[in-house]
RNA sequence: GGAGAGGUGGCAGAGUGGUUGAAUGCGCCUGACUCGAAAUCAGGUUUGGGGCAACCCAACGGGGGUUCGAAUCCCCCCCUCUCCGCCA
């Protein structure tokens, strides 16, 4: 969420920033339902406080030995009632306007930093580093799912008759290889200073709204209607939000969490996107890091997360690179961006397999994080980051093709080998 | 699902109609004492909003109501805990 404040005062420089967003977005309504709220605010509370100020006399007076039907009193309760017929006008109005502004400010996407690249979609992100060129396979490989299926640790029908399209079931060596993954991912951000968390997988409207997936992207989860509970799209979610509504002191930041959690996505208008394989599922696996900082660090403490997520490609020796998001192609909450792209050769193409983003203070101020700087007056908001490390089942897809052998076996990337007592699938 | 208890400041926990934004304790901050620290003593310490400011308003789980006046009384809802039942 926005500072409401800041688009106050400086509404040009907010829609300026917003402009270079991919969508329209115009600040103009909220401004001018703002100043309406702003006048009625201070008529209401000049009137609540005479209001106020007779209740104390009458109660002053009554102490003091006055009767309650003395005409002192009677003629100040004649008063209260007024003010009451008038604030009971006022009163609804006032809160009509600020609820139709928070639903509004729940709609305006996070501002850009000032250092993410200006360009209008996809085509415009700046790649910042490549890595791991020698390690891509110099022969014609075959895509993930066909690998997989004729090796019989994936298949794809079968769940689609369990569930529908858009799901998976993997066997043997499959079904050991993702959790293998998920244990050696957990591992290593543990090892960098993460602490486990395993969250719920269902979570509160409340809580999505904190990490801006709503109101604005209702469709993109599944909901269970009986119960305000929805499938977590990301433990991004429940990870975040387990500090929502707290005051945390200072030297309890930064605070890292990884956390592995399964992710539940309707990928709704995708439809004939990668409809094969591991790539765009309605359930996949992912290993999240979420770091809770303050804002004085969080841009080193976004460098170094992305480094953490590179780790883990760089231990399975994937070819991969990083691009920086330019602001067309921005996500709702991120203020800056980074994504892991892990080179898929059956398609000749990388692939998105983390995306790291720095929320700035816009999910805090959703969800109410905030931080007290001991000695000091009042309180700040953190800033929140986070990123996958990594997507597992793209990671699967990615060994499944990279580490492809002649003989029609794959390798098991040395770094997981013990995980699984097997070198080859 | 049945029965009961409860939701108050950073935390613990008082408070049942009147200047209570709220006792007390812990924590934290400042000062005194000390070479320094601990201990002790004194003072301070909720959050959010409006206003250039003085200052004002709001908030005791949420929403309505009664009243000149509600943390306190009434109604509805939510959540947590305990016991019983059921269950992985």
């Amino acid at each position: 969420m926005l500072d409401l404040k800041l688009i106050r005062e400086k509404p040009d420089f907010v829609q300026e920033r917003l402009n270079l967003r991919n969508g329209d977005y115009d600040i103009q309504p909220i401004l001018q339902l703002d100043e309406q709220w702003r006048k009625l605010e201070s008529d209401r509370s000049q009137l609540q406080a005479r209001s106020n100020e007779i209740g104390k006399l009458v109660g002053q007076k009554m102490k003091s030995g006055s009767k309650p039907n003395d005409p002192e009193i009677l003629a100040l309760k004649e008063e209260g009632n007024q003010i009451k017929a008038r604030l009971s006008d006022l009163e609804p109005q006032e809160k009509d306007l600020k609820t139709q502004i928070d639903a509004l400010l729940l709609t305006l996407p996070n501002l850009p930093h000032p250092s993410t690249p200006v360009g209008k979609d996809e085509a415009e992100n700046v790649q910042v580093r490549q890595w791991g060129d020698e390690y891509k396979p110099r022969t014609e490989v075959l895509p993930h799912w066909e690998i997989g299926e004729k090796l019989g640790i994936l298949n794809t029908e079968r769940a689609t008759k369990v569930a529908q399209t858009r799901f998976v079931m993997l066997l043997g060596a499959g079904a050991a290889l993702e959790r293998a993954l998920i244990q050696f991912m957990l591992d290593q951000q543990i090892a960098a200073g993460y602490l486990e968390v395993l969250p719920p997988f269902l979570i509160n409207t409340q809580s999505l709204t904190a990490t801006g997936q709503l109101p604005k992207f209702a469709d993109e989860s599944f909901k269970c209607n009986e119960d305000d509970l929805w499938l977590a799209p990301t433990a991004e979610v429940p990870v975040t939000n387990l500090y929502r509504d707290e005051i945390l002191s200072a030297d309890q930041l930064p605070i890292y969490h990884c956390a592995y959690t399964p992710c539940f996505r309707r990928e709704a208008g995708s439809y004939g996107r990668d409809t094969r394989g591991l790539i765009r599922l309605h359930q996949f696996n992912k290993v999240e890091l979420v770091k809770l900082v303050h804002p004085s660090t969080s841009e080193q403490e976004h460098q170094t997360l992305v480094q953490n997520a590179e780790a883990i490609l760089q231990a399975l020796k994937l070819p991969y690179r990083v691009v920086e998001l330019c602001t067309g192609d921005l996500g709702f909450g991120a203020a800056k961006c980074y994504d892991l792209e892990v080179w898929l050769p059956s398609a000749g193409t990388y692939r998105e397999i983390s995306s790291c983003s720095n929320f700035w203070d816009f999910q805090a101020r959703r969800g109410n994080i905030r931080f007290k700087e001991a000695g000091q007056k009042g309180t700040q908001f953190v800033h929140t980051l986070n990123g996958s490390g990594l997507a597992v089942g793209r990671t699967m897809a990615a060994i499944l093709e990279n580490y492809q052998q002649s003989d029609g076996t794959v390798k098991v990337p040395e770094a997981l080998q013990s995980y699984l007592n097997r070198a080859v699938l």
